[in-house]
Formats: structure tokens, C-alpha cells, sequence
DNA sequence: TTGCTCCTCACGTCACGTGAGGTGGC
DNA sequence: TTGCTCCTCACGTCACGTGAGGTGGC
């Protein structure tokens, strides 16, 4: 019964524009094993699922928490394979020290953005005198 | 009458502690001229003051803004010389435009800390179970 | 004098950017 | 057939990391 609604297919230029990446960037996570094994259409070209875009965004969140891309694989894996309580019990203080590093760079980001607001305003009423 | 009070001293690794970086991004930050003329002690070693430190710290949340050190540079340079109207003129805009990019990243992070407590959550209740 | 910290090259690394040269689909 | 997009090397780049080998201060 369930004839599953055919996926969106995208080809690794539809795929960077989606997730704001480049093409290159796409390959080079292929390469390094952080997308699933690539689907190739004809003519050898890569194709995608929405999984991948996802991914693709998850990726780019963990970056931003300064993991490397070492990091991101070996947490991928880790939830991939992770099915024994013993994987679940290394996984909870990863994330709660990814948690408290989120939480500090929320806070210095806020102290950038009143720095970046006073020095508007400093200029602003600069010019009105 | 101002005999002004001995500024604090530090030589590169107490900077480098206080910044927490590297005493190399010191060393590099010095060769691009983010930070000021580097005065010698004796021996040839580098010597800071408590406005380096004041540097560094910003350099860094620029940094986490996604700018370049060169932009940084350049944005150090038009606040050094920034004293006609025409240069005000042209920072205001910049600013802003770093204001948008600063409340973009802050949503993204809020997101991702949501994330990372779903997952959290998700392992607590599955190790509870 | 002995460590220790600093110094200057200078090569290595991470995460891609950017051609070079070629093939395949609309 | 002509562009256009994709492909695979492979070297370049940015922001440092990391020795190598040496000098100076406590």
C-alpha cells in the first residue's frame, strides 16, 4: 500500500544552492564519508535525497559550534551505530558539553551585537551634530 | 599632575593566556598589523599593553562573526582614521549589515541548542526506559 | 650553569577555492 | 553541434599549528 511518494532528487548544483554550500563542499564531504554513499545518475553524476540536505544543514549548525569535521563523523557514527545503552551513556556529556559551549557562544554573541549597536549610535549621533 | 598610573605589562604568553589564543595568532595577528607597533623588551621580546587585550578580545568576536582577519583589518583602519564624515558614512552601513549577519547567527544557534537538547532528552528517556 | 621562555624561519594542516582539461546530457 | 553542467586531478589559500635551531633572562 504505502507506494511511496517518489523523493525529491537533486543534483549536487541544486543541492549547494539549497543548503548554501558550494559544489566543492558537497564532493569534499563525500570524500570524507560525511554524506551517505553517493548515488550516481548518468553520466556519472552525483545524486541526492532530501536526507542529504538535511544533513547538510545539521553539518553546518555543528560548525558553527566549532566542531571540526573529524568531530561531526565520528558524532554521525556514533548515532548511526548508536544502539547499545553504552554508546548512549559516552553521547549525553558530548552533548552537554556541546550545550554549554552553545550557551557561551550565545552570550559573547550577545555582547557583540550591543558592542556593534553602540558604535552605530556613536557614529549616528555623530553625524546628526 | 597625571602621573598616570603604570599601565599593566604583558609579555606574549600572559597575553596570550589572558586572550586565550596562541602565542603564534599573537605573533600572526602582529605580522598582518591587527595589533599595534609591537614595542621589544630586552632580548628582542614583544611587550603589550591592556589595549592589546582589548584588541584581541574584539578581533575574536569579529572573528565569530564570520569576518576575515584582512576585513578586520581594514574595519581597525577606518575606525584609526575614521574622523571625516565621508568614512562614518560608509562604516554605517557596514555596521548594520554585520547587525543583520549577528541576529542570524544568534537564531541559528538558538536553534541548534534546541536540537541538541531534543537529542539529549531523546538519550535520557531511552536510558530511563 | 641549567631550565625556561622567547625568538625567527619554514613546512604542515584543515576546509575548502580555483583553475585545467575532459565527458556527457538538453 | 553548441553551450552548459558535471567530472576528476591537483595546486592554492587562509589562519594558524608545529617543530627546528638558536638566544637571552631568572
Amino acid at each position: 500500500m504505502p507506494t511511496s511518494v517518489p523523493e525529491r532528487v537533486f543534483d549536487i548544483a541544486e543541492l549547494a544552492a539549497a543548503a548554501g554550500v558550494s559544489a566543492r563542499t558537497i564532493r569534499y564531504y563525500g570524500e570524507l564519508g560525511l554524506l551517505d554513499v553517493e548515488a550516481r545518475g548518468p553520466g556519472g553524476r552525483r545524486r541526492y535525497g532530501a536526507d542529504a540536505l538535511e544533513r547538510l544543514r545539521f553539518i553546518a549548525r555543528l560548525k558553527q559550534l566549532g566542531m571540526t569535521l573529524e568531530e561531526i563523523g565520528a558524532l554521525n557514527d556514533a548515532f548511526a551505530r548508536g544502539r547499545t545503552p553504552a554508546m548512549l551513556d559516552r553521547l549525553l556529556p558530548l552533548l552537554e558539553t556541546r550545550l554549554l559551549q552553545v550557551d557561551e557562544r550565545l552570550s559573547e554573541l550577545k555582547t557583540l551585537r550591543s558592542d556593534l549597536t553602540s558604535y552605530r549610535d556613536r557614529i549616528r549621533s555623530k553625524r546628526a551634530s
